[in-house]
DNA sequence: ACTCCAATCTGGTATATACCAGATTATCGA
DNA sequence: TCGATAATCTGGTATATACCAGATTGGAGT
């Protein structure tokens, strides 16, 4: 194995994450700065970039724009077929959760979601905007677009909980059949600016559209995940 | 908006897809060198790089490598929880498929292995290691791990095919519950290699874990998808 | 103590340049 | 006509350097 001819930013990589499980740097802890990096392993900061860049793609490492680099927590487990709700699963799994609410609105069905809802263009309704956190750290945006046409009044319940519980408790309204689509993508724009991460990071889309059990459109869950905060774990025909 | 302080490379990045749909490349072709773009841009090779490298995270365009820059061509519809074969659901959304088995052995139940699986390390299990592709383009790479107990002398098969077709027609074998999971994740080391891309390249894993209608493990499949080729599309709760 | 602001630290962007290595193409010779 | 080989084209790696912009820190003035 002629592995000499590897190339300098795979072996420091390597060195890199050797170095950091010998200091036992732990969840959410800092790395020291590129510059210091780059001197202590005897490169430029470009190579180191290229290094770094390397372990984030590999989700061992995350950055917060212009503070540093820190190492990435352990994934979190997440079964999007059942409608558990994020502060349940997630303090389930030991962590603590946090929602805000960036916007929420009652806005037009635009075309797009006209055509995978059934509903009519132009007709109401709600929109909310939700950053959701685990231990403080902003792992997801998600849009609810939700049919008004059975829980008048939602946008005046708190939205920084469980919608679906709120949909259940108060409206009795419960998704009867789900389509859901999950796929890799890099964050732009809005989704990007309000996660606090560079343009084009990776991350992963999860697109549930659910219909209640009148057959009507319930709710359309748009969210963005960084690509390194999540497991999707489904168990299918387990009868127990 | 004063976007007029945007990044040159994302200023870049919108001008070239703009001049990538007014030219109307489709679905595999190649883009002109990074030198040439770099000069009808007016920019610096790097530059151009950065952009490049910010339509290849959205899925736009990938690299072959030292070959080119290529469209991305559509993302193939995949449900996992469901077990058409990789052959019939690529035929079915109109492309061609293709598999080849880079290898396939009868070797050691690993360690890890057999805390999943419930069989005890040391014991004999098959390993087939294949490569998928559409339309020539190779997008996954898959280990398959199958308990022999109960179809002794699959490896003498074909393994180009369906291996759950030839489980259920030849031994009466069905997955009766499957443990699925879906991440993102970094293509490194043989399965970069296999799959012609760079170290680092963003993939998709999905792993399915199935056990049969008596209760024994059946299967285990480790798949490497690459991160622009696939979306994820799944439909729960509808009796039809 | 507190507020505000300047200095400083961080990663982010950009240019210029060089050479390497695999892939492709052209060419020459049999 | 074919096959070996050399030239060339491609992206990949690496160094050096500069400046920008947001985040943090530290100190002066109240």
């Amino acid at each position: 194995m002629s592995r000499t001819d590897y190339p300098v930013y795979l072996q420091l990589r390597d060195r890199l994450w050797e170095w950091i499980e010998a200091e036992q740097l732990s969840s959410q802890q800092r790395l020291p700065s590129e510059r210091e990096l780059s001197e202590r392993f005897g490169t430029t900061r470009v190579t180191v970039r290229q290094a770094l860049s390397q372990l984030e793609a590999e989700g061992l490492i995350f950055r917060s724009n212009r503070r540093g680099w820190y190492i990435t927590p352990e994934r979190l487990r997440y079964d999007p077929s059942r409608d558990l709700g994020f502060n349940r699963y997630v303090t389930e799994q030991g962590f603590c959760p946090r929602t805000e609410t960036l916007f929420k609105q009652l806005t037009e069905v635009p075309q797009w979601l006209s055509e995978i809802s059934g509903l009519e263009a132009g007709t109401p309704v709600y929109h909310v905007f939700r950053r959701r956190y685990v231990n403080e750290r902003g792992l997801l945006v998600e849009h609810n677009y939700i049919n008004p046409a059975h829980c008048p009044g939602l946008l005046s319940e708190s939205t920084n909980l469980s919608i679906w519980q709120l949909l259940r408790d108060k409206y009795d309204l419960r998704p009867e059949h789900r389509d859901i689509e999950i796929y890799p993508l890099a964050l732009k724009g809005l989704e990007a600016e309000s996660l606090h991460v560079n343009q084009g990071t990776a991350g992963l889309y999860i697109q549930r559209l659910s219909f209640d059990q009148h057959g009507d459109f319930l709710e359309l869950d748009r969210e963005y995940w960084l690509h390194d905060a999540l497991k999707i774990s489904v168990r299918i025909g387990d009868r127990h």
